[in-house]
DNA sequence: CCTATCATGTAATCCGTTACATGATTAT
DNA sequence: ATAATCATGTAACGGATTACATGATAGG
């Protein structure tokens, strides 16, 4: 009896999502990665049709075809699927991740920062003043449900001020 | 006619520490990886393998077989894996780098801080203070083509430290 | 009515992870 | 000697990216 492979980061955004927003279509769960949390962890479209029917196969959520022409899917998360999402988030983790930047790479093998920095400054400007309008808004509004994602974008908003001040200041000390 | 499929940043750092290190043997790179970009971008095994030899394949690297018992590969950067790099380094980035927090994925779907907090606030004091070690021996000793690195690992600690105040903060938020 | 964009999906390919495997070398 | 660890690779599998493709919908 072959065990099913793992669930993977992309399973539990899958029915994280599922959790959250209720019984959903590919699409409508693209729809959520991205206004959420693919501001730090996005996919492809294309896993989002691949993602819900491996978990169909794993009982993790179900499987609706609608019957007209479209025959377009509609997932729903099963008391399994809960299950395993809950267990998942009560697991502690020992690694850190790792930043994995392009641009810091190749800074690392001797390009330029003059050359790499400044694209990346101002495409981190952008990214903080959004983070702070999401943040203005989703503090304001947003339940106790919006307790997490204001959490992590909490973390998002220090770390991109962070490599903010950082690419600021080597460009400017050559 | 078919192009080669494009180079990756594993492509890169293939490249980028046959640059430095000269020619090298598949366990030469891995040992390479461990002590330096390895600290933010890391590569199993068998990458240092596969890589190399994909490079031979596209002319980037020359691959030298050992004629004795172990046949041992040596790898050595051509002309063309310069230019490939060279090119590389001089090109701008657009994308900025994600997160890719698993612990933070958690906590974005509801994990409790104080679960997943702690072994992360651990490892990140550990992380602060080995990054804070190699940066004392790196600015002391280490020439200027050690520049790069320095700057990486500035970024590095910079990041990491952000982090670890916010798990910190997080967690006794509560 | 035509065209652009949104919506919805599939296919091919390849990288990366994981596991397996075995040859040297060192320590006890 | 024998065990343990280091060194050196290969194989299998699957997830992820990329490209392809076409059905709806709205704007001009």
């Amino acid at each position: 009896m072959s065990s099913a492979p793992a669930l993977t980061p992309t399973s539990y955004i899958v029915l994280g999502l599922l959790e959250a927003a209720g019984p959903s279509t590919p699409y409508a769960l693209k729809q959520g990665v991205a206004i959420s949390v693919g501001n730090f962890w996005s996919l492809p479209h294309s896993q989002l049709y691949a993602e819900p029917a491996r978990l169909a196969r794993g009982g993790y959520v179900t499987e609706d075809v609608e019957t007209g022409g479209r025959r377009r899917k509609t997932y729903a998360i099963t008391d399994e699927g809960r299950e395993a999402l809950r267990a998942w988030t009560s697991e502690h983790v020992a690694a850190l991740p790792e930043l994995r930047d392009i641009a810091l790479l190749k800074v690392f093998f001797g390009a330029d920062p003059a050359v790499v920095g400044p694209p990346q400054i101002e495409r981190y400007r952008e990214k903080v003043a959004e983070y702070e309008e999401i943040h203005a808004t989703l503090s304001a509004h947003g339940g106790p449900q919006a307790a997490g994602p204001l959490l992590t974008l909490e973390l998002g908003l220090e770390v991109t001020r962070a490599c903010l001040a950082f690419w600021e200041r080597i460009v400017e000390k050559r």
